[in-house]
RNA sequence: GGGCCAUUAGCUCAACUGGCAGAGCAGGCGACUCUUAAUCGCAAGGUUAGAGGUUCGAUUCCUCUAUGGCCCA
């Protein structure tokens, strides 16, 4: 953010960075002159540094052994309860919060004349000694405190909290100090990532990083995000998929890859769905679609079983459960089960488009046998996918990097994981036939000069890594925001996304 | 892209059929040494998202804009 900025801009990107209104209030005011004061009394209200040996939640816990201990502590100030020459307070870390009580006779008439000027939001270290109070709450009584960080905006109401979601959304840090279930969320959310990471180490996969820049935005159906290099000279895609990079490092011998990263696709947002979410993907070489099935499964049980510690989950009301096995059902006998029809018998693109116009889908843009199968799926598969299971078999059509089908060439060794009707994982047997894998480029080219956009783009250098030959392998991928929703009963992306995309405020 | 809804004090919300814009919390002052949404008293706090229109008079009715939410495609 150095120079080149007009005033103008300047001036629309305070109004971005300031609190939840942009605007002084008259307790703005006040607080500032709190904070003259504490400098006007020679102390910094911006300490430097404190010296922790407990935290606020594991003080509750271990009170057994720390009654009548002291301990060093420090927080934010949640509800301040003052009653003279006693007060209580709220002290938050990451960990909960602790009830500390301030009295006269212990902290002197200095050090109370102090804390009777602190206030809800400031930040604050103390050493004090740990006790029950008559109504049973584990407190600590200060002995001495500091100040370490003057809070100059006021927190929201200490009931409600802040409820607005496009508040929340766009002030994060106030949500986080003020709703302790979003904390826990995405806690939660960084031990799912560890326990898929601890699950994939312990099968020998090893995690690599592949470029967000590319040349090419391969490896999935989507519209990319541009960009451009200036040194260069160059444009460049976001990646949308991770796929193609993963398997040049499965020819390379790094048998069996993974990665946890974002992917950008520059498409609609809604409940489940953010332009940059986080996908893992994983290759496993020798392995096939049935490995990936195997995995996937277990994978998700094991994950639910660490964090959750059970492997049925509640979500929205409803119970879902992660044990092994899934069933595998055949997308051409869903479609069959769910609209009565033998797909296998549609011989052209008109006859599909007729099909699904009779059953009133909207195929906009959508003229070819494998996308309106892809929407009668949608529409009529999917919403009863609501315990897990794998959807298995899709047509080669729409499955432009997977192995063919010996025995019936249409369809190929893929498979879609279904949980409370979301796609939760991608997989199939890679295609690892070069002169194949060209054919099906030539047939995305076709797809796109017709004007599908989301047809993958001909990667050659990919096509010329296959011809060094690489190993049969079978790949995944999951979306894991997708599963943090489900292991936190999450409903909406944004619940599991720190900072989702937000339009600027006007 | 279409429809519906929302936007009022720092936060959470009221305001009947168009008639002086209110409360709780937070903040200020005062009281209070075991409270936990502490309590009690007093005073203060507003461009009703923005722009325009109808009207003697608009938070309220109409139009447009902005942002968000829900539903649909």
């Amino acid at each position: 953010m150095s120079g080149g900025y007009k005033l103008s801009d300047e001036r629309e990107n305070d109004q971005n960075l300031t609190g939840t209104s942009g605007t002084d209030t008259s307790e703005m005011a006040v607080r500032r002159a709190k904070l003259d004061k504490l400098r006007g009394l020679g102390i910094d209200p911006f300490g430097h540094r404190f010296e922790r040996t407990h935290m606020a939640g594991d003080i509750n816990k271990d009170f057994a052994t720390l009654e009548g201990r002291d301990v060093a502590i420090a927080g934010r100030l949640g509800v301040v309860r003052k009653h003279g020459k006693a007060a209580f307070a709220d002290l938050l870390d990451m960990t909960g919060k602790v009830q500390v009580y301030a009295k006269i006779d212990t902290l002197g008439e200095a050090q109370y004349a102090l804390f009777d000027e602190v206030d809800a939001g400031d930040i604050i270290g103390l050493n004090g000694t740990v006790f029950r109070t008559r109504r049973g709450e584990v407190t600590v009584e200060i002995k001495r405190f500091e100040v370490l960080s003057k809070a100059l905006r006021p927190l929201p109401e200490k009931w409600h909290g802040l409820t607005d979601v496009d508040l929340r959304y766009r002030h994060r840090y106030v949500d986080l100090i003020v709703n302790p279930e979003v904390r826990e969320t995405f806690i939660k959310r960084s031990r799912i990532i560890a326990a898929i990471r601890r699950y994939l180490d312990s099968h020998r996969f090893v995690e690599v990083e592949t470029p967000t820049l590319t040349l090419l935005a391969g490896g999935g159906h989507a519209r990319p995000f541009t960009t451009h290099h200036n040194t260069l000279d160059l444009n460049l895609y976001l990646r949308i998929a991770l796929e193609l990079f993963h398997k040049r490092l499965i020819v390379g011998g790094l048998d069996r890859v993974y990665e946890i990263g974002h992917c950008y696709r520059n498409e609609g947002i809604d409940t489940r769905h953010n332009p940059e979410f986080t996908m893992l993907e994983l290759y496993q070489s020798y392995g096939d679609y049935e490995d990936m099935m195997r995995l996937g499964e277990e994978m998700f049980s094991t994950v639910a079983q660490e964090v959750l510690g059970a492997t049925k989950v509640t979500f929205q009301g409803r119970t879902l459960d992660f044990t092994p096995p899934w069933p595998r059902i055949r997308l051409l006998d869903a479609i069959k089960e769910h609209t009565g029809i033998d797909w296998l018998q549609v011989k052209s693109d008109q006859e599909a488009v007729a099909i699904g116009e009779k059953l009133n889908l909207d195929l906009t843009g959508k003229r070819t046998k494998g996308m309106v199968l892809d929407e009668l799926c949608s529409e009529f598969v999917e919403p009863h996918l609501l315990q897990p299971c794998f959807l298995i078999d899709y047509p080669i059509e729409i499955s432009p990097l997977a192995k063919r089908r010996p025995d019936n060439p249409e369809l190929t060794y893929r498979f879609e994981a279904f949980i409370n009707g979301w796609e939760c994982m991608n997989a199939f047997s890679e295609l690892n036939d070069p002169i194949d894998q060209r054919e099906r480029f030539e047939q995305q080219a076709r797809e796109k000069a017709k004007g599908n956009e989301e047809a993958m783009p001909y990667d050659e250098d990919f096509v010329m890594a296959l011809e060094y030959g690489m190993p049969p392998t079978g790949g995944m991928g999951v979306g894991v925001d997708r599963l943090v929703m489900l292991l936190t009963d999450s409903p909406s992306i944004r619940d599991v996304i720190l900072f989702p995309v937000m339009r600027p405020r006007g």
